[in-house]
DNA sequence: TTTATTAAAATGTGATAGCATTTAATATTT
DNA sequence: AAATATTAAATGCTATCACATTTTAATAAA
């Protein structure tokens, strides 16, 4: 195992299984797993001082949840990145996320924007300790937080798969651009909710999404083809 | 186990988690699995003539895709369809299959269009005989289909994670109202493909969710409530 | 030096068994 | 008769092992 796969908070009191795949998952969001890396059991149960039963249930889940590609050979990785997959997540992203704000702002109250206020500032100064694995955490959770106000919520495993499938990839981003790397802000965000503004909201997610990730990531492939 | 798990076609060459996940998942999409049973291993396991620990790493998948729904208790079963989740997956479902459908149209071609007919033809044949499974399997046939033509799709497991879910709910729709049941036709949108027409899709997609499932799911969960 | 061949190590898969927890059934008490 | 307590059965979880396949290394041939 040519990697390390970080530790993460509030794993007591968890099966095996469950302990398995939140730290893969986690490890995966974050990007701490390089791509193309094989994930074998007997690999990753040594780790984690387990056997081999938890950890394929565990990596099954995550190929489900197309955040582990499985091979012809049976292995396990984290598949690479290619400009048609990543303008394909992103579109999807969008689509996704638009419309869980929209079906959210109904049910957005004066507390939920308080709390999203306060994952918001948390980020702030995350951003300025440059602490790239806390950013993305607190990022997810901004947004988690603000589709979560709808209380019948479906789309939310599937936003979360595409995180997992950008995951990776966006480490690269951050790795490759370095401080100069932009996570896109909510302040607009917050703006269209107090306003109430749908059309509003639409846009700000939209540049939310756009501004970190999308350009960079299409900069990043771009100079990848050339060499 | 107080339900069977019908057997479906293609299953050799397969492992065995492979295997049962399969088959579960087809079993659920056309709804042959009741909601609210217990889905235990011993009795899977029993039923297919094979150990736990397939079944269990199928059932995992099955999960994970929200097709399965794992209690406090660690029993699996096939969660109950309710109204807010009802009209959540349909508003999710909409978006996501017309947002593939427009990301499609480009790579459409008459040859594509060819297959499509060819697959609609067959489902007319199935509807004509009142073959409901064969009607379900060949509907989404026909959307994986389309989207497909899409080189870079990557939305397809989040559409079909949205089928799963609304799987069993729809079996019960189909035995509530029998033989008046309608599928959405797919005449407007082959019409759109060919017109090239990136909105007269859009609305013949919309129709199409709309006309078969959401109108007499809505009816079918009011007369629940009021009973 | 490169390519094939062979042997050894590593890996994925699935059945089994023991343990902990949960559910069902039975016995006991009120 | 109903509610509670106790016992038995069923179930979920995970370590282990044997087998088949794949990968890696070492060896032999070109």
């Amino acid at each position: 195992m040519s990697f390390e796969v970080p530790e993460f908070e509030g794993g007591e009191g968890l099966t095996s299984q469950e302990y398995v795949y939140m730290r893969l998952r986690n490890a995966i969001m974050v990007g701490a797993i390089p791509t193309g890396a094989s994930l074998t059991m007997r690999g990753l149960a040594d780790v984690m001082g387990l056997s081999a039963t938890p950890i394929r249930e565990a990596l099954r889940r995550l190929n489900s949840e197309q955040a582990v590609e499985a091979q012809d050979n049976r292995r396990m990785l984290i598949p690479e990145m290619n400009s048609g997959r990543f303008e394909d997540l992103v579109s999807t992203r969008l689509v996704l996320e638009c419309h869980a704000g929209l079906r959210a702002l109904p049910y957005i109250s004066d507390i939920v924007i308080g709390e999203l206020r306060v994952i918001d500032d948390e980020m702030d100064a995350a951003i300025s300790r440059r602490n790239y694995d806390r950013m993305i955490c607190l990022n997810h959770k901004f947004h988690r937080a603000l589709y979560g106000a709808n209380p019948d919520l479906t789309s939310l495993p599937l936003i979360e798969s595409i995180w997992l499938q950008l995951g990776p990839f966006q480490r690269e981003l951050i790795s490759d651009v370095g401080e100069f790397y932009v996570m896109g802000d909510h302040k607009a965000i917050l703006d269209a909710l107090m306003d109430r503004a749908p059309e509003a909201l639409t846009l700000a997610i939209e540049n939310d999404i756009q501004n970190g990730l999308v350009s960079a990531g299409r900069a990043l492939i771009e100079r990848r083809a050339q060499r």
